[in-house]
DNA sequence: GGGTGAACTTGTCAATGCCTAGATTGCGCG
DNA sequence: CGCGCAATCTAGGCATTGACAAGTTCACCC
Protein backbone atom coordinates (compact mmCIF):
# COMPACT_ATOMS: atom_id res chain seq x y z
CA UNK A 1 0.00 0.00 0.00
CA UNK A 2 2.84 2.22 0.98
CA UNK A 3 5.12 3.18 -1.51
CA UNK A 4 7.82 5.60 -0.46
CA UNK A 5 10.39 5.45 -2.99
CA UNK A 6 12.27 8.24 -4.61
CA UNK A 7 12.97 8.13 -8.06
CA UNK A 8 14.10 10.76 -10.44
CA UNK A 9 11.54 10.92 -13.27
CA UNK A 10 8.85 8.86 -12.47
CA UNK A 11 7.53 10.27 -9.06
CA UNK A 12 6.41 7.02 -7.67
CA UNK A 13 3.38 7.49 -5.95
CA UNK A 14 2.68 10.88 -7.62
CA UNK A 15 -1.37 9.97 -7.69
CA UNK A 16 -1.36 9.60 -3.73
CA UNK A 17 0.99 12.53 -2.91
CA UNK A 18 -1.20 15.14 -4.99
CA UNK A 19 -4.36 13.57 -3.27
CA UNK A 20 -2.83 13.98 0.02
CA UNK A 21 -1.67 17.61 -0.84
CA UNK A 22 -5.30 18.39 -2.13
CA UNK A 23 -7.07 16.74 0.97
CA UNK A 24 -4.46 19.71 3.06
CA UNK A 25 -5.80 22.31 1.04
CA UNK A 26 -9.32 21.91 0.91
CA UNK A 27 -9.27 21.36 4.64
CA UNK A 28 -7.46 24.65 5.32
CA UNK A 29 -9.24 26.54 2.58
CA UNK A 30 -12.09 24.38 0.85
CA UNK A 31 -11.98 23.49 -2.70
CA UNK A 32 -12.21 26.71 -3.74
CA UNK A 33 -8.82 27.57 -2.80
CA UNK A 34 -7.37 24.22 -4.85
CA UNK A 35 -4.91 24.88 -7.38
CA UNK A 36 -3.80 22.30 -9.94
CA UNK A 37 -0.56 23.81 -10.24
CA UNK A 38 0.31 24.26 -6.71
CA UNK A 39 -0.42 20.75 -6.36
CA UNK A 40 2.14 20.00 -8.65
CA UNK A 41 4.68 22.41 -7.56
CA UNK A 42 4.05 20.53 -3.86
CA UNK A 43 4.96 17.13 -5.11
CA UNK A 44 7.47 18.64 -7.23
CA UNK A 45 6.72 17.77 -10.59
CA UNK A 46 5.85 19.57 -13.60
CA UNK A 47 2.29 21.66 -13.89
CA UNK A 48 0.26 19.41 -15.97
CA UNK A 49 1.51 15.89 -14.53
CA UNK A 50 -1.51 16.30 -12.42
CA UNK A 51 -3.32 15.88 -15.34
CA UNK A 52 -2.57 12.47 -16.44
CA UNK A 53 -3.60 10.93 -12.93
CA UNK A 54 -6.80 13.05 -13.14
CA UNK A 55 -7.81 14.41 -16.20
CA UNK A 56 -8.61 17.94 -15.33
CA UNK A 57 -9.80 19.53 -11.61
CA UNK A 58 -13.28 18.05 -11.45
CA UNK A 59 -11.47 14.50 -11.96
CA UNK A 60 -9.57 15.01 -8.75
CA UNK A 61 -12.38 16.26 -6.88
CA UNK A 62 -14.07 13.41 -7.93
CA UNK A 63 -11.63 10.85 -7.46
CA UNK A 64 -11.68 12.33 -3.54
CA UNK A 65 -15.54 12.17 -3.43
CA UNK A 66 -15.22 8.50 -4.49
CA UNK A 67 -12.67 7.61 -1.72
CA UNK A 68 -14.52 9.80 0.94
CA UNK A 69 -17.79 7.89 -0.21
CA UNK A 70 -15.27 3.95 0.59
CA UNK A 71 -14.57 6.03 3.80
CA UNK A 72 -17.92 6.79 5.22
CA UNK A 73 -19.92 3.29 3.47
CA UNK A 74 -17.14 1.40 5.93
CA UNK A 75 -17.78 3.92 8.99
CA UNK A 76 -21.74 3.47 8.82
CA UNK A 77 -21.66 -0.07 8.58
CA UNK A 78 -20.02 -0.15 12.27
CA UNK A 79 -22.67 1.08 14.02
CA UNK A 80 -24.85 -0.91 15.75
CA UNK A 81 -27.62 1.33 16.49
CA UNK A 82 -29.59 3.93 14.49
CA UNK A 83 -27.90 6.56 16.89
CA UNK A 84 -24.87 5.34 16.97
CA UNK A 85 -24.94 5.56 12.75
CA UNK A 86 -25.31 9.76 13.52
CA UNK A 87 -22.72 9.52 15.67
CA UNK A 88 -20.31 7.70 13.25
CA UNK A 89 -21.56 10.20 10.51
CA UNK A 90 -20.50 13.56 12.31
CA UNK A 91 -17.28 11.96 13.64
CA UNK A 92 -16.41 10.96 9.67
CA UNK A 93 -17.19 14.76 8.84
CA UNK A 94 -14.56 15.90 11.26
CA UNK A 95 -11.78 12.97 10.90
CA UNK A 96 -12.01 13.74 7.15
CA UNK A 97 -13.39 17.16 6.21
CA UNK A 98 -11.63 17.73 3.00
CA UNK A 99 -13.48 14.29 1.35
CA UNK A 100 -16.79 15.56 3.32
CA UNK A 101 -16.90 19.14 1.94
CA UNK A 102 -16.36 17.63 -1.36
CA UNK A 103 -18.47 14.53 -1.30
CA UNK A 104 -21.78 16.42 -1.65
CA UNK A 105 -21.21 18.78 -4.32
CA UNK A 106 -22.43 17.85 -7.45
CA UNK A 107 -21.66 20.68 -9.41
CA UNK A 108 -17.69 20.01 -8.41
CA UNK A 109 -17.55 16.19 -9.83
CA UNK A 110 -18.34 14.82 -12.91
CA UNK A 111 -21.71 13.34 -13.33
CA UNK A 112 -20.96 10.23 -15.09
CA UNK A 113 -18.31 8.64 -13.28
CA UNK A 114 -18.58 4.98 -12.19
CA UNK A 115 -16.93 4.42 -9.61
CA UNK A 116 -18.28 7.74 -7.53
CA UNK A 117 -21.76 6.39 -8.35
CA UNK A 118 -20.59 2.63 -7.31
CA UNK A 119 -19.14 4.43 -3.52
CA UNK A 120 -22.32 6.93 -3.33
CA UNK A 121 -24.45 3.35 -3.77
CA UNK A 122 -22.70 1.93 -1.25
CA UNK A 123 -23.40 4.38 1.69
CA UNK A 124 -26.72 4.66 0.37
CA UNK A 125 -27.21 1.21 1.14
CA UNK A 126 -25.40 1.79 4.63
CA UNK A 127 -28.05 4.42 5.78
CA UNK A 128 -30.93 2.49 4.17
CA UNK A 129 -30.35 -0.69 5.92
CA UNK A 130 -29.31 0.99 9.59
CA UNK A 131 -33.07 3.06 9.02
CA UNK A 132 -34.40 -0.40 8.00
CA UNK A 133 -37.73 -1.71 10.28
CA UNK A 134 -38.41 2.10 11.88
CA UNK A 135 -42.08 3.30 11.72
CA UNK A 136 -44.19 5.09 9.00
CA UNK A 137 -42.21 4.91 5.31
CA UNK A 138 -38.48 3.69 4.89
CA UNK A 139 -37.67 7.18 2.81
CA UNK A 140 -39.19 9.91 5.40
CA UNK A 141 -36.76 7.76 8.42
CA UNK A 142 -34.04 7.78 5.92
CA UNK A 143 -34.63 11.69 5.42
CA UNK A 144 -34.77 12.32 9.17
CA UNK A 145 -31.65 10.63 10.41
CA UNK A 146 -29.77 11.58 7.50
CA UNK A 147 -31.00 15.43 7.97
CA UNK A 148 -30.17 15.27 11.06
CA UNK A 149 -26.22 14.08 11.24
CA UNK A 150 -25.83 15.80 7.89
CA UNK A 151 -27.04 19.67 9.72
CA UNK A 152 -24.46 19.05 12.27
CA UNK A 153 -21.48 17.55 10.47
CA UNK A 154 -22.23 20.97 7.94
CA UNK A 155 -22.95 23.68 10.67
CA UNK A 156 -19.66 21.75 12.26
CA UNK A 157 -17.07 22.44 9.61
CA UNK A 158 -18.36 25.49 8.36
CA UNK A 159 -17.55 26.74 11.97
CA UNK A 160 -21.53 27.84 12.48
CA UNK A 161 -21.39 25.75 15.71
CA UNK A 162 -18.49 27.03 17.87
CA UNK A 163 -20.56 29.51 20.00
CA UNK A 164 -22.93 26.99 20.68
CA UNK A 165 -20.34 24.15 21.80
CA UNK A 166 -18.31 26.79 23.10
CA UNK A 167 -15.39 23.73 23.88
CA UNK A 168 -17.47 20.81 24.17
CA UNK A 169 -16.82 17.68 22.17
CA UNK A 170 -18.57 17.47 19.03
CA UNK A 171 -19.64 14.14 19.46
CA UNK A 172 -21.05 14.18 22.95
CA UNK A 173 -23.00 17.43 21.71
CA UNK A 174 -24.13 15.54 18.78
CA UNK A 175 -25.33 12.49 21.18
CA UNK A 176 -27.35 15.24 23.77
CA UNK A 177 -28.84 16.67 21.15
CA UNK A 178 -30.53 13.30 19.92
CA UNK A 179 -31.54 13.07 23.36
CA UNK A 180 -32.56 16.53 23.75
CA UNK A 181 -34.67 16.05 20.53
CA UNK A 182 -36.20 12.59 21.69
CA UNK A 183 -37.69 14.10 24.92
CA UNK A 184 -38.80 17.17 23.75
CA UNK A 185 -40.19 14.88 21.14
CA UNK A 186 -42.36 12.79 24.70
CA UNK A 187 -43.60 16.26 26.15
CA UNK A 188 -44.01 18.95 23.23
CA UNK A 189 -44.35 22.43 24.31
CA UNK A 190 -45.23 23.99 21.24
CA UNK A 191 -46.35 21.48 18.46
CA UNK B 1 -36.76 51.73 -4.47
CA UNK B 2 -37.12 50.80 -8.46
CA UNK B 3 -34.61 52.65 -10.11
CA UNK B 4 -35.11 51.80 -14.14
CA UNK B 5 -33.63 54.86 -15.92
CA UNK B 6 -31.17 53.72 -18.57
CA UNK B 7 -28.36 56.42 -18.69
CA UNK B 8 -24.94 56.47 -21.28
CA UNK B 9 -22.33 56.33 -18.47
CA UNK B 10 -23.69 56.18 -15.41
CA UNK B 11 -25.45 52.22 -15.28
CA UNK B 12 -28.26 53.64 -12.85
CA UNK B 13 -28.54 50.65 -10.68
CA UNK B 14 -25.72 48.71 -11.54
CA UNK B 15 -25.12 47.35 -7.86
CA UNK B 16 -28.21 45.51 -7.91
CA UNK B 17 -27.84 44.61 -11.25
CA UNK B 18 -24.69 42.48 -10.65
CA UNK B 19 -26.46 41.43 -7.45
CA UNK B 20 -28.93 39.98 -9.14
CA UNK B 21 -26.94 38.33 -12.22
CA UNK B 22 -24.80 37.09 -9.40
CA UNK B 23 -27.75 35.15 -7.72
CA UNK B 24 -28.65 33.58 -11.10
CA UNK B 25 -25.20 32.56 -11.97
CA UNK B 26 -24.64 30.87 -8.17
CA UNK B 27 -28.42 29.40 -8.37
CA UNK B 28 -27.59 27.73 -11.33
CA UNK B 29 -23.61 26.60 -11.01
CA UNK B 30 -22.77 27.34 -7.76
CA UNK B 31 -20.38 30.58 -6.21
CA UNK B 32 -17.25 28.87 -8.06
CA UNK B 33 -18.88 29.13 -11.48
CA UNK B 34 -19.25 33.11 -10.87
CA UNK B 35 -17.03 35.24 -12.96
CA UNK B 36 -16.55 39.39 -11.71
CA UNK B 37 -16.08 40.23 -15.78
CA UNK B 38 -19.11 37.92 -17.11
CA UNK B 39 -21.31 39.80 -14.42
CA UNK B 40 -19.68 42.88 -15.99
CA UNK B 41 -20.51 41.91 -19.31
CA UNK B 42 -24.28 40.87 -17.90
CA UNK B 43 -24.38 44.11 -17.00
CA UNK B 44 -22.74 46.07 -19.90
CA UNK B 45 -20.16 47.51 -18.38
CA UNK B 46 -16.34 47.22 -18.14
CA UNK B 47 -14.74 45.01 -16.42
CA UNK B 48 -13.91 46.57 -13.47
CA UNK B 49 -16.95 48.79 -12.82
CA UNK B 50 -18.16 45.67 -10.39
CA UNK B 51 -14.86 46.55 -8.43
CA UNK B 52 -16.10 49.92 -7.50
CA UNK B 53 -19.42 48.48 -5.76
CA UNK B 54 -17.79 45.47 -3.99
CA UNK B 55 -13.73 45.47 -3.84
CA UNK B 56 -13.36 42.41 -4.71
CA UNK B 57 -15.07 38.85 -5.09
CA UNK B 58 -15.39 38.65 -1.42
CA UNK B 59 -17.41 41.54 -0.66
CA UNK B 60 -19.90 40.49 -3.64
CA UNK B 61 -20.28 37.35 -1.66
CA UNK B 62 -20.68 39.23 1.71
CA UNK B 63 -23.66 41.09 0.65
CA UNK B 64 -25.46 38.44 -0.63
CA UNK B 65 -24.80 36.20 2.36
CA UNK B 66 -25.84 39.76 4.58
CA UNK B 67 -28.84 40.02 2.05
CA UNK B 68 -29.76 36.79 2.58
CA UNK B 69 -29.46 36.87 6.46
CA UNK B 70 -32.10 39.53 6.37
CA UNK B 71 -34.31 37.78 4.45
CA UNK B 72 -34.02 34.48 6.36
CA UNK B 73 -34.03 36.63 9.78
CA UNK B 74 -37.62 37.87 8.63
CA UNK B 75 -38.85 34.42 7.43
CA UNK B 76 -37.68 32.85 10.63
CA UNK B 77 -39.43 35.77 12.48
CA UNK B 78 -43.06 34.63 10.91
CA UNK B 79 -42.86 30.86 12.82
CA UNK B 80 -45.59 30.68 15.33
CA UNK B 81 -44.20 26.95 16.41
CA UNK B 82 -41.03 25.21 16.59
CA UNK B 83 -41.99 23.03 13.67
CA UNK B 84 -43.06 26.14 11.54
CA UNK B 85 -39.37 27.61 12.11
CA UNK B 86 -38.17 24.37 10.26
CA UNK B 87 -40.37 25.22 6.82
CA UNK B 88 -39.88 29.05 7.25
CA UNK B 89 -35.75 27.44 7.32
CA UNK B 90 -36.18 25.41 4.21
CA UNK B 91 -39.04 27.02 2.34
CA UNK B 92 -36.09 30.22 2.86
CA UNK B 93 -33.63 27.54 1.05
CA UNK B 94 -35.96 26.91 -1.68
CA UNK B 95 -37.01 30.41 -2.46
CA UNK B 96 -33.60 31.64 -2.38
CA UNK B 97 -30.80 29.13 -2.90
CA UNK B 98 -27.77 31.03 -4.16
CA UNK B 99 -28.17 33.25 -1.08
CA UNK B 100 -28.40 30.33 0.58
CA UNK B 101 -25.27 28.64 -0.61
CA UNK B 102 -23.06 31.44 0.31
CA UNK B 103 -24.41 32.04 3.65
CA UNK B 104 -22.75 29.39 5.52
CA UNK B 105 -19.15 29.13 3.65
CA UNK B 106 -16.60 31.81 6.02
CA UNK B 107 -14.03 31.02 3.26
CA UNK B 108 -15.87 32.59 0.49
CA UNK B 109 -16.83 35.84 2.72
CA UNK B 110 -15.10 38.81 4.35
CA UNK B 111 -14.66 37.54 8.13
CA UNK B 112 -14.89 40.99 9.25
CA UNK B 113 -17.53 42.57 7.73
CA UNK B 114 -20.02 44.82 10.18
CA UNK B 115 -23.33 44.44 8.08
CA UNK B 116 -23.13 41.06 7.77
CA UNK B 117 -22.33 40.30 11.32
CA UNK B 118 -24.85 41.98 12.41
CA UNK B 119 -27.48 40.20 9.86
CA UNK B 120 -25.98 37.01 11.34
CA UNK B 121 -26.58 37.97 14.72
CA UNK B 122 -30.45 38.53 13.62
CA UNK B 123 -30.99 35.19 12.37
CA UNK B 124 -29.14 34.05 15.46
CA UNK B 125 -31.55 35.89 17.53
CA UNK B 126 -34.30 34.97 15.61
CA UNK B 127 -33.55 30.74 16.17
CA UNK B 128 -32.45 31.16 19.82
CA UNK B 129 -36.08 33.07 20.95
CA UNK B 130 -37.95 30.33 18.82
CA UNK B 131 -36.47 27.51 21.08
CA UNK B 132 -36.70 29.04 24.43
CA UNK B 133 -38.24 27.62 26.67
CA UNK B 134 -37.84 23.62 25.60
CA UNK B 135 -35.98 20.95 28.12
CA UNK B 136 -32.89 20.79 28.61
CA UNK B 137 -30.10 23.26 28.05
CA UNK B 138 -30.58 25.97 25.23
CA UNK B 139 -27.91 25.60 23.51
CA UNK B 140 -28.25 21.89 22.44
CA UNK B 141 -31.65 22.97 21.79
CA UNK B 142 -31.06 25.01 19.05
CA UNK B 143 -28.48 23.20 17.30
CA UNK B 144 -31.16 20.06 17.25
CA UNK B 145 -33.28 22.41 15.39
CA UNK B 146 -30.81 23.83 13.22
CA UNK B 147 -29.13 20.64 12.45
CA UNK B 148 -32.36 19.30 11.34
CA UNK B 149 -33.52 22.29 9.05
CA UNK B 150 -30.27 22.88 7.59
CA UNK B 151 -29.36 19.33 7.00
CA UNK B 152 -32.79 19.32 4.80
CA UNK B 153 -32.01 22.30 3.24
CA UNK B 154 -28.16 21.19 2.51
CA UNK B 155 -29.30 18.23 1.27
CA UNK B 156 -32.44 19.30 -0.81
CA UNK B 157 -30.26 22.26 -2.68
CA UNK B 158 -27.38 19.81 -3.39
CA UNK B 159 -29.86 17.13 -5.28
CA UNK B 160 -29.07 14.41 -3.32
CA UNK B 161 -32.55 14.08 -1.72
CA UNK B 162 -34.09 13.53 -5.19
CA UNK B 163 -34.52 9.98 -5.22
CA UNK B 164 -36.02 9.80 -1.46
CA UNK B 165 -38.77 12.37 -2.41
CA UNK B 166 -39.17 11.03 -5.88
CA UNK B 167 -41.90 14.07 -6.83
CA UNK B 168 -43.25 14.60 -3.39
CA UNK B 169 -42.87 18.33 -2.24
CA UNK B 170 -40.15 19.12 0.06
CA UNK B 171 -41.86 21.34 2.23
CA UNK B 172 -44.92 18.46 2.73
CA UNK B 173 -42.07 15.98 2.96
CA UNK B 174 -39.84 17.55 5.99
CA UNK B 175 -43.14 17.82 7.68
CA UNK B 176 -43.43 14.45 8.10
CA UNK B 177 -40.27 14.10 8.48
CA UNK B 178 -40.19 15.77 11.84
CA UNK B 179 -43.42 13.88 12.73
CA UNK B 180 -41.71 10.72 11.73
CA UNK B 181 -39.07 11.51 14.44
CA UNK B 182 -41.24 12.49 17.10
CA UNK B 183 -43.51 9.41 16.25
CA UNK B 184 -39.99 7.73 16.03
CA UNK B 185 -39.34 8.97 19.76
CA UNK B 186 -42.11 7.60 21.42
CA UNK B 187 -41.45 4.04 20.25
CA UNK B 188 -37.59 3.75 20.08
CA UNK B 189 -37.16 0.35 18.75
CA UNK B 190 -32.94 0.56 18.43
CA UNK B 191 -32.34 2.92 20.76
C1' DG C 1 -17.96 77.83 -14.40
C1' DG C 2 -14.85 75.67 -11.66
C1' DG C 3 -14.08 72.22 -8.22
C1' DT C 4 -15.19 67.82 -6.01
C1' DG C 5 -16.19 63.14 -5.64
C1' DA C 6 -18.69 59.13 -7.18
C1' DA C 7 -19.19 55.98 -11.08
C1' DC C 8 -17.05 53.88 -14.64
C1' DT C 9 -13.19 52.77 -18.31
C1' DT C 10 -8.78 51.29 -19.99
C1' DG C 11 -4.62 48.97 -19.51
C1' DT C 12 -1.80 45.75 -17.25
C1' DC C 13 0.11 41.75 -14.47
C1' DA C 14 0.42 37.34 -12.33
C1' DA C 15 -1.96 33.10 -11.84
C1' DT C 16 -4.82 29.47 -13.37
C1' DG C 17 -7.04 25.52 -16.25
C1' DC C 18 -6.59 23.08 -20.10
C1' DC C 19 -4.63 21.56 -24.54
C1' DT C 20 -0.89 19.77 -27.56
C1' DA C 21 3.47 17.97 -28.60
C1' DG C 22 7.52 15.98 -27.04
C1' DA C 23 10.82 13.72 -23.81
C1' DT C 24 12.00 9.97 -20.49
C1' DT C 25 11.44 5.76 -18.27
C1' DG C 26 10.31 1.06 -17.27
C1' DC C 27 8.56 -3.22 -18.96
C1' DG C 28 7.24 -7.03 -21.81
C1' DC C 29 8.50 -9.87 -25.54
C1' DG C 30 11.19 -11.78 -29.01
C1' DC D 1 20.18 -8.44 -25.07
C1' DG D 2 17.61 -4.97 -27.36
C1' DC D 3 13.57 -3.34 -29.45
C1' DG D 4 9.15 -1.35 -29.31
C1' DC D 5 5.46 0.40 -26.61
C1' DA D 6 2.73 2.38 -23.25
C1' DA D 7 2.72 4.87 -19.05
C1' DT D 8 4.52 8.82 -16.94
C1' DC D 9 6.07 13.26 -16.87
C1' DT D 10 7.93 17.87 -19.19
C1' DA D 11 7.64 22.12 -21.92
C1' DG D 12 5.17 25.58 -24.14
C1' DG D 13 1.27 28.10 -25.25
C1' DC D 14 -3.52 30.14 -25.14
C1' DA D 15 -7.68 32.07 -23.21
C1' DT D 16 -9.70 33.57 -18.95
C1' DT D 17 -9.70 35.42 -14.53
C1' DG D 18 -9.03 38.56 -10.19
C1' DA D 19 -6.85 42.43 -8.69
C1' DC D 20 -4.61 46.75 -9.14
C1' DA D 21 -3.44 51.53 -10.96
C1' DA D 22 -4.41 55.51 -13.48
C1' DG D 23 -7.29 58.05 -16.25
C1' DT D 24 -12.15 59.63 -17.86
C1' DT D 25 -16.99 61.02 -17.58
C1' DC D 26 -20.61 62.84 -15.14
C1' DA D 27 -23.70 64.97 -11.57
C1' DC D 28 -23.93 68.25 -8.21
C1' DC D 29 -23.03 72.36 -5.63
C1' DC D 30 -21.42 76.79 -4.53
Amino acid sequence: MTVTTERAYHHGDLRRAILTAALDVIAADGPTALSLRDLARRAGVSHAAPAHHFKDRAGLLTAIAAEGHGLLAAALGEAESLRDLGVQYVRFAAAYPAHFQVMFRPELLRPDDQELAAARERTRNQLHTAVTGRGADQATAVMAAWSMAHGFATLLLSRNLDGLLDGRDPEQAFLALTNELFQSAANPATG
